[in-house]
DNA sequence: ACTGAGACTGAGACTGAGTCTCAGTCTGGC
DNA sequence: GCCAGACTGAGACTCAGTCTCAGTCTCAGT
């Protein structure tokens, strides 16, 4: 976490910005979950924890975080997107139950290998990779084979 | 294109729905190309070709379309819906270009392989693959490239 | 043909995530 | 202290997508 804040004001002095004290607020809310986040989850946990934030601020902190790479931006096409830490395992693979929202990740290098290949084949100069997998968790398909059994039964 | 308007037919008939005029005009329009659309490209282009449909019955249609898996939902992170024929190569991934909004395709059957592979192997039970590669085409790094060295020089 | 249930439509109100504006405040260098 | 310019929160705004509703159409049953 002290390596965040480093490259955090380090980011912010090289464009003569300041790290005041809302954007710290957002800066140590965001580190201190492990979580993938979205950004109305940040501000109600921050009015929730009685230091609260306005959107404008939490988003324009958010934007920062991205822009000097801390954050990871992600978009499952549900009309939001969800942060999470860049300095977790690079260029993880996601899994999205449909049904229950829940976000899984896992990682195979082996994945990562051969979208470089392929993206560079056709002339793509790749700079972030993006696995998805919809489907139904375990906890969801064992609900779904207990109710079609008992739709039948 | 006639297959799709069989499947169609079929799947509103089996729900006690009519294949109206709008939403003939709209399969037409949507099976008429080839591309990657949004909502808006298609009601735009409804309404410039003297065919228009509301906006909330194209959204409906659309709808059907993708709950018959006539069409495939994509999302690169930018609020909004891109479409594409289900028909096309199955489980293809995707290149977008972050400079200029690009979308090109590639399809390897070992990606999809892997990530049927990994998915099962934690339990979950997959629907959809989605491979997103966002990066620069080949035209966009070449313009960086001219441009950096324009820069230097 | 007539009728009623219920499907269909377009206009436009609404929602919700995210952005922008602006007036007032804070910061840091002089 | 003074000033340029960064910062903030409130709330207006945008834009994709959804919902509502009154009026229309369809079709099976008569
Ligand atoms: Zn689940
Ligand atoms: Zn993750
Ligand atoms: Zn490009
Ligand atoms: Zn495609």
């Amino acid at each position: 976490m002290g390596d965040e804040v480093q490259i955090f004001e380090d980011y912010l002095r090289k464009h003569s910005l300041h790290l005041t004290a809302p954007r710290e607020t957002v800066l140590h809310a965001v580190f201190g979950t492990h979580e993938h986040f979205t950004a109305d989850d940040l501000i109600a946990h921050l009015q929730r924890a009685g230091t609260p934030v306005s959107k404008a601020t939490v988003y324009r902190t958010l934007s920062l975080l991205s822009e000097c790479s801390l954050l990871i931006e992600h978009d499952f096409g549900q009309g939001k997107k969800y942060y999470e830490h860049a300095s977790e395992l690079q260029h993880h693979g996601h899994l999205y139950c449909s049904d229950c929202g829940r976000i899984s990740e896992f990682y195979d290098p082996r994945l990562n290998a051969l979208q470089d290949k392929i993206a560079r084949q056709e002339g793509f100069e790749p700079v972030q990779f993006a696995v998805k997998i919809y489907g139904r968790c375990a906890d969801c398909a064992a609900k779904r084979v207990r109710r079609d059994a008992g739709a039948i039964g």
